[in-house]
DNA sequence: TAATTCAGCTTACATCTGTACGCTATTTTA
DNA sequence: TAAAATAGCGTACAGATGTAAGCTGAATTA
């Protein structure tokens, strides 16, 4: 077995043990080294050899998270071609994300307003990326002008995280009812961002 | 000076002490029994004397800060009927809460996503007032269906909850537009909420 | 093959934590 | 006034934490 490979292998562990520690009772600043390198099965000082510090395992973490969502933005985009309307199909996958990737999800949503600054930028920037892309999405779809599509982008954004905080600690009925409710609001901003397209026009 | 009032006063001190300590880089799950006990002045064995543990006084700093959230809704009310429009009204009373007040919204904000089933709760419960008191207010200044009235209320506090997230980080300026920006996005719902309204009446 | 590198280990230490126990001094009650 | 209650204190202890120092053995390099 290669070194490089062994250290990785180590690393990956490590990161793993990570995640399942990030229940929904602990976050990255509850969970000490010596915690996680009990779970990855090495000794409290060998965490050193991967990372400097517990924050720097945080910020890795935040971006495999943010690396997940996008993944699951590609998924989604996918599943829209293939048809069954954008909000349905978009929120549906986010659903799906939510339930199966439970941790990754909670991570992201607990250090959006967590107590490291380093964690939110990070957070902040994922959801940028977010809102970026649905806003493009949204020009080129429904030839939206982009203060309106902007608008429209970040409110929908907000609109589904925060239904997903819902959801994670729901049932699996209630998670279709939120679902149900946040599409329902979803298209409250839809029509009224076309109806301010409309009024801008008129003047 | 009677013991009883001694005792609240002391109660008092432990609980701004606490407040303080909370600023943008604590949460109610790492602070320290010791450290909140340093900061009133007292010895850390004393702290029992008041709260049986940590948690008991974080349950009480939440239902503290979302009894400060109910009085700015009815200040808020209140400037409304004075005029100004509701939406221009309510954010910026929002705002200048926000500012005012940051530990209190702060911990609020933290606690909702936070590590303790208790706390999240807790701040639950508050959010939840506040849902049906705007639901309340919009069915009788509008006279939208039950239905539709709540989910634009749960959708308005949504965004406005994240734009005060948004705020909590912001320079003056930055506020301001976060204030233009969410202003634009409740439009959205509003209007959009008054087409299903429509769309519902034709049906 | 001999020398170097380095992932992981063990040991050690200073610091912080929650809280049990019992004392004191003052207020309250009888 | 005598007895009871109690807010606050000091001491003490058993854990847990981050991390410094130095060792070991296996993989890599020369």
């Amino acid at each position: 077995m290669n070194r490089q490979e062994q250290k990785l292998r180590t690393r990956r562990s490590i990161i793993e043990a990570a995640f399942l520690l990030l229940d929904e009772q602990r976050s990255l600043s509850s969970i000490s080294l010596r915690e996680v390198a009990r779970a990855a099965g090495i000794a409290p000082t060998s965490f050193y050899r991967h990372f400097k510090d517990i924050d720097e395992l945080g910020l890795t973490l935040v971006d495999e998270a943010g690396l997940a969502l996008r993944q699951l933005m590609r998924q989604a985009r996918a599943r829209i071609a293939s048809g069954g309307g954008v909000i349905n199909t978009s929120v549906d996958t986010f659903m799906e994300f939510i339930t199966a990737n439970n941790n990754v999800f909670r991570l992201l949503l607990r250090e959006h307003t967590g107590t490291s600054m380093a964690f939110r930028a990070a957070v902040l920037r994922e959801i940028k990326h977010f809102n970026v892309e649905l806003t493009d999405y949204t020009i080129s779809t429904t030839g939206l002008p982009y203060n309106i599509a902007n608008l429209q982008a970040e409110a929908m954004v907000k609109l589904v995280f925060s239904a997903g905080a819902e959801a994670l600690d729901a049932s699996e009925e209630q998670k279709l009812n939120v679902a149900e409710r946040v599409k329902l609001q979803l298209r409250f901003v839809v029509n009224g961002a076309l109806q301010a397209k409309a009024e801008q026009a008129n003047s």
